[in-house]
DNA sequence: CCTTGAGCTTCCAGTAACTGGAAGCATTAT
DNA sequence: ATAATGCTTCCAGTTACTGGAAGCTCAAGG
């Protein structure tokens, strides 16, 4: 399939998607005429990319977890270590995410008047996992 | 307290928080020698703005998130409509998130070996909400 | 008191990850 | 046949930082 239809599958805009080959994150099959020819598989590697981009992780951290599937050349064990790695730090954003989340619920349901300049929300800011 | 300090406590270098201030995301008092002075409550928000900003929110809806408890002219019903918007936006992040977390989870588990070259998970990467 | 070093200031340049626009070839629709 | 649409490359601009230079300030040691 051509690039504009791989962009709609995967929600990365075709700008977005020929940047991603020009880094080297994903190489597209060319057809007779020139035009980037696309499979399923890449498409699912693009939407892949627009999900792990869109929650925060970096370019670099998105080739690392392409990688975790796709480089037959990997050590098991490596996989697995990196894997682990990527789960803490996807728990980590799922609780802060959770936190954020119920800190606006708290917003739009106790503070959805007046008393907002000291709204008991701003204690809540900080959070758990603060930095110390 | 200084920007070094601010720093340390929000998780944000200074760099980034005086790049913050530039945009006006927010503003810090003046000490007499000319030095940023932050209170607690520029900690939060500079915490906060740590935290929505690594969960893939750009600096404007970042600036939105702020501007729900730190306006005091905004409309009520307009803080309840965005806050809302938002909240819509993080159970979706961390529904994708969940979904990424069992892909890797899986991977760590099912295809630990060398049945990777057609690892099932590659039929999952899709996953929900996939847009058509 | 003087110096030394760490921390603060501004300013300017560079990087990461796109994003928009121009110029030109290919395909499809009328 | 022609016009519109979509693809190509290339180059420039934007967002959100990030690094480095030059200089001022402050706390500690001699």
């Amino acid at each position: 399939m051509n690039i504009g239809t791989a962009s709609v599958k995967s929600g990365l805009p075709p700008k977005t998607i020929r940047y991603y080959e020009e880094i080297g994150l994903l190489k597209a099959d060319r057809a007779g005429n020139g035009y980037r020819d696309y499979s399923m598989s890449d498409v699912h590697r693009l939407r892949f990319l627009q999900r792990s981009r869109s929650l925060g992780f970096s370019v670099e951290e998105c080739r690392q977890l392409l990688s975790l599937y796709g480089d037959k050349e990997r050590e098991s064990a490596d996989v697995k270590a990196i894997a682990e790695v990527k789960l803490a730090e996807i728990d980590r954003k799922i609780a802060e995410l959770a936190s954020l989340r119920e800190m606006l619920n708290h917003l739009v349901r106790a503070c959805n008047g007046d008393e907002r300049p000291d709204c008991p929300i701003i204690d809540g800011l900080a959070g758990s996992g603060t930095p110390q």
